[in-house]
DNA sequence: TGTTGATCATGC
DNA sequence: GCATGATCAACA
């Protein structure tokens, strides 16, 4: 299952095929060890899934299925079919965000069309006996459309006017800003608050676990 | 107990 | 460092 899908309802197909497998059952079919927890593999789950459906590897900045234009997000969920996490979407541009809207950015292009994944991510259970849940396709409503444009400009107008280390996870109804960062001494370039270059944390969008939970419940009640 | 800020692995 | 895949763990 390593080739890409060449449609929608071929990508569905297999992910329908693993609901209710476990992790371990699908690293198996791939020659994979599941590592005996996640604290060292923080990614493992999303990149096995990726492997089996056929999703390209690597870290461009594309959606999974390129051509079919689907974003995929695997989302560890409690034992009720709640998310655990929020969910991490694109990195935010820090400088050059002069004349950037909206329908240009990662934001909305990554969010446009997303396969959501549900897996049990309770941390009691081993990643191997984790079982994988029904597959979801989403496209944001014109409601969530519009709140996430409202959260991305505010957001990326405040970073424009160099407020972005004031800028806090409270902030954003659906999506929020947060350091993305392989740790606190990696920093990158960013507009200060006098207008001049600063160095900072890189920053990136995350989908609030409430939204996500709401996403999944109105579909799955 | 939910959320925020920090962190882990990998490829280039 | 940047972009991918995310979860961890301390704190409110």
């Amino acid at each position: 299952m390593h080739n890409p899908p060449d449609t929608i309802d071929q990508l569905m197909q297999r992910a329908h095929h693993i609901a209710g497998w476990q992790l371990g059952e699908i690293a198996a079919a791939l020659d994979l060890q599941a590592p005996a927890h996640l604290r060292q593999h923080k990614g493992w789950v999303g990149q096995l899934l990726e492997l089996w459906l056929g999703a390209s590897a690597g870290s461009r900045p594309e959606p999974d299925f390129p051509q079919l234009g689907v974003e995929l997000k695997t989302i560890p969920i409690d034992a009720q079919g709640r998310p655990l996490e929020s969910t991490y979407v694109s990195v935010c541009p820090l400088t050059g965000l002069h004349g950037l809207g909206w329908q240009d950015s990662a934001v909305c292009h990554k969010l446009q069309h997303v396969l959501w994944i549900p897996v049990q991510g309770d941390k009691s259970i081993p990643p191997a006996q984790r079982q994988v849940g029904m597959p979801l396709l989403w496209q944001p409503d014109d409601n969530e459309q519009q709140q996430l444009q409202r959260d991305w400009e505010e957001l990326i107008e405040q970073v424009a006017l160099g407020k972005v280390e004031q800028i806090t996870a409270h902030q954003g109804e659906l999506l929020q800003l947060r350091p993305k960062a392989a740790n606190r001494k990696a920093l990158t370039e960013a507009i200060g608050p006098d207008g001049r270059k600063i160095m900072t944390l890189p920053r990136g969008f995350y989908l609030r676990t409430r939204f996500t939970r709401q996403l999944l419940q109105r579909h799955f009640l």
